[in-house]
DNA sequence: GCGTAATCGAGACGGTACGTCTCGTCTTTCA
DNA sequence: TGAAAGACGAGACGTACCGTCTCGATTACGC
């Protein structure tokens, strides 16, 4: 057998299987050095020792480049069976908030979301690679929770998917809100009362309203207005 | 006699308050038009109809600009008095999304809230000029509420600041990722379901723990994993 | 008959006449650290501790400014009498590279000759307060040495005139070009040798043409390029 | 089989052969249009169709663009063969003169030589690519005039080299000091008086002096001062 | 003495050019 | 043929001076 030598080729062609991994490496390497405004392609050229035609051959530009090696990081999000709806909450969030907190996530998401604003097929790239595996997980919950018997079966579809959106954005608008405005952990502490918050503000909403189990609907909604005020704490 | 004036007028010629204006407008128009990454303080400048110089002179760069242009926007962010507390809350959050609707809003807000992860002066300045001005209405709000009859007064002033924090959270970051990163309107029947479920969260929250009205607290949170998983619709 | 003054004194504060000095002397100063490129008005006017429109009010631009302030270094320019022609030759030349060897001459000078090539207004500055001056001695030279006996009386004073611009460029761009572009010092031998290089030249041209003592003119020259070639040493 | 190529031709896209030509051209063009003080690069940039980082890959500043626009300009200056030396003389300093006469070389010229009296490198490279290309005509000719038998042989390498030296500034000093600062044309009847004068002077020296042909020295010089003052025209 | 008028300092103003940086594209040469 | 290296046209960056302007505060003179 004739041994490949061990670095048989110190430039040249065979580095285009690893280019890819080696260039989104880089990218949140920068993002943790630089953030994302001082990031220049360039530079991450250089890092993944590529040269910059490579780069463009691969990808768009700095948005498209950020978002994938942003999403990565989003890999690691898994659905956690701790045996209760609340406890499975809890623990999902709380490995959101975990992601959140690396500084590559903070200096990237919130860039290039900020971006997607102004461009449509960035948002959908956004999306699809990062949120729509997130909202999955609210879904997956509340399906894992069914089968347990926690929860009764959804009966009108629709209400069921506006539900999970509302859900979707007060649990991931909150988490990022806390890291990124607040600026203060969302440590396990925060992650409990928030999770109380939600479930009970849920759990109170559906017996409130008669049917019973019946999903939060502006159409069916009681008239909140007249009602007596709740204390607040 | 008196004195010499306190403030004995700055020797040489005095900046001119026009100017002020018209940047920021321009900023807000060049935002409208441009997004944030596209915006140029040359460009800025020459809407304004003035000086690249003169922005220079007054902002330290385009991020401090932007949070100055945006920042007025939320001038028009009050409480209103609605009678009730739940709809004072439903109010300032239509209020709120109100003003995210808007474009200048959009471009620009979570730019520089993705700037300011790596620039403590920027978030320091944002949290001035916009944060603390919203959680100032969460504030103000309860203690409408309290003085209505509404609410109990607080009673660990701690503990109301946390939870004013969570309260606030929850409601900003709702609002700003329905927006933003789902890119749906936060509209009137959006805000309903949210605003239900955050007052029914809290109100739940606070009669489920013995002694009355006490407020969320981490400190003597009951087992919450191990109480049973209310029902998620 | 008393005359009414001619210049009846403006009305209103009169301008300083210490700042003039300070103005000029900081010209200098500027101009030895600096250079004339990098001299700024506004610098000037810093060091001689005067407002940017003060100097304005003076100076019409950087350009006249710097002719002013070179120009009384060569106030200090004197025809010595030393006795003879030669001497005095000698000795005015050497005090022109003198001069021209501080750098605050040599910085402003040069540049502001160039300056003038595209403005007349400036030449006319220049020659005014800078090389008249230098040209008078020439001429002064002259009408001492024929009062010593050493030249005979000119005869036609057209001719005068174009011989005396000869000598004063020959001088004059001899020294310059010494100090300037060759960088070699216009020290005593130099002089002496360009010096006797120069009245030789004078005093063989006007004796090889019949009549004696005639001056250089292309008019009466005689066919040179047929002349047999001296040798050059 | 031979090796390695000895400049193995640098890796990547070579420098565009013509933007040099077209780069130095509108250099040019832009002295005569505007002058040295108002040259820009980018303005400069614009006139060759070029970008402004072209431009700052191959010049340090302006300084150094203009002296190689400038001395491309010198590139013209030939040694003529008129048969004697006399005529040698005139018709290079005519040549000089001409040159010195296009705008381009004025505006240009003076102000190099202006900056580089801070500047050591520019000097040298004013040195290198103008005047020692000049000084080399001087050498040349006296080197033409021994073959011809005009001029015996150099005895002195360093006395030699002094008087070229000192010949050199005497012209380029004087036909500069005409042009530039005089600003009277150096044309044919003031370049045959400059000549003749020049000539003459050099030779009378060497012929005053025994042994014959001997050069100017500071060393074995005559105590001018004390001669008998020749006439002046 | 008191007003009038031009000065003074300070510094902001609208501009222009600077020299640097990054962009995304385009030639080259090498393996 | 594809990847490295790097030059290219384009254009924004933030800075430095430009020459002008607006200020309030000082002088001096003439009434």
């Amino acid at each position: 057998m004739q041994s490949s030598t061990p670095v048989p080729r110190a430039a040249g062609r065979p580095r285009s299987a690893t280019a890819d991994t080696a260039i989104l490496a880089a990218t949140r390497e920068a993002l943790v050095e630089l953030g994302w405004s001082k990031l220049t392609l360039g530079d991450v050229a250089t890092r993944a020792g590529v040269a910059k035609t490579t780069l463009y051959r691969r990808w768009a530009g700095k948005n498209e480049l950020v978002v994938d090696a942003v999403a990565e990081l989003f890999d690691e999000l898994h659905l956690p069976d701790r045996g209760t709806l609340a406890a499975d909450i809890e623990g999902v969030v709380l490995q959101f908030a975990t992601i959140l907190a690396r500084p590559e996530a903070k200096s990237g998401l919130m860039a290039v979301v900020a971006e997607s604003i102004r461009d449509d097929a960035l948002r959908d790239r956004i999306r699809e690679s990062i949120v729509d595996r997130q909202k999955c997980l609210v879904v997956e919950g509340r399906a894992r929770a069914q089968a347990r018997g926690e929860l009764p079966p959804e009966t009108d579809p629709e209400e069921a998917a506006r539900t999970a959106d509302l859900i979707f954005d007060v649990v991931a608008g909150a988490v990022v809100h806390r890291t990124l405005v607040s600026a203060e952990p969302a440590d396990e502490e925060w992650v409990h009362s928030f999770t109380q918050v939600l479930l009970l503000g849920l759990t109170s909403l559906s017996t409130a309203q008669a049917p019973p189990l019946q999903a939060v609907s502006a159409k069916s909604r009681p008239p909140l207005g007249a009602r007596h005020a709740p204390p607040l704490p």
